[in-house]
DNA sequence: TCTAAATTAGTAATGATTATAAATTGAAAT
DNA sequence: ATTTCAATTTATAATCATTACTAATTTAGA
């Protein structure tokens, strides 16, 4: 959904290695349109490299959020936090009952960006633009 | 800096009892422009209330975000869950390195806000509008 | 090839938050 | 006023996502 290459340019060019498993994590954060956990990554790329470890994971988001190559959108009511590998500024709705997060493009926030990016006097690193509340799905399912 | 009888009344006509412990709490978020952690209410109140317990400052907090009362900002860097009793739309600046949340009044962002409201199809019950970085002070102290 | 630093994997530790259960409170109903 | 019963609070235990740690592995460069 994304453009890979935007995440692993990020990770060579801040002098950190493009090992197999950064790369296979890099892959998975641009071809979904998910906004992922490090367990659902963990879990998804299991099949595929059967010694990975959570903690690499972990790790590897850590660095991509300092590099501002993803944002961290934090919890969706499971507890647990959610990334975001599409930094070009959208909503984002999380829906607090089926833990999912959608995008909603939006011409509106596209000006916050560059307001706040003008105007804070902050080196920002990333944004959390999420509203919270119950999908139509899930609205359906509490009447 | 709020009006505390948007949170009383939330908790009021919701059905919940307006206990001592849940005005005090409602109190200490309306009257202050930071952006408190379930913690800091605790250790803000404990001098007046020697036996409140960390639980019920969660519980309340719990409570006012479920009902819309308050905003759930989520960590600042720290791992702790800041909260917001300004739901009017707003940006939220938080420093990572000193885990500071300040506001940044925009006239863009209200347009976001009704924008959501009106073409989402979510039940919505809060917003997370953040950008997270590094502010002027922690910038100066970094070089 | 050799070396040293970076990275990974595996596991232990941390700590914010939630769950639990007993004690307390308070708003009716009698 | 007393009783009743559910809501609430408190204190503490449990949970579990995340981080810290350490030994093994990898890799880039000399
Ligand atoms: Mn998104
Ligand atoms: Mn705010
Ligand atoms: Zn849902
Ligand atoms: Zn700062």
């Amino acid at each position: 959904m994304n453009d890979i290459s935007i995440l692993t340019k990020a990770l060579q060019h801040s002098g950190l290695r493009l090992t197999p498993q950064r790369m296979a994590i890099c892959e998975l954060l641009a071809a979904t349109d998910r906004h992922p956990t490090a367990l659902w990554i963990y879990e998804q790329l299991r099949p595929r490299y059967p010694s990975l470890s959570l903690a690499t994971v972990y790790h590897t988001l850590e660095a991509l959020v300092g590099l501002g190559a993803i944002n961290e959108l934090g919890s969706a009511g499971d507890g647990t936090v959610h990334y975001d590998a599409n930094v070009q500024p959208h909503i984002n709705l999380a829906c607090v009952s089926c833990h999912r997060v959608i995008d909603l493009p939006s011409e509106h926030i596209e000006h916050v960006a560059s307001e706040v990016k003008d105007a804070s006097g902050y080196r920002l690193f990333g944004a959390r633009i999420l509203y919270y509340g119950l999908c139509p799905e899930c609205q359906a399912k509490a009447i």
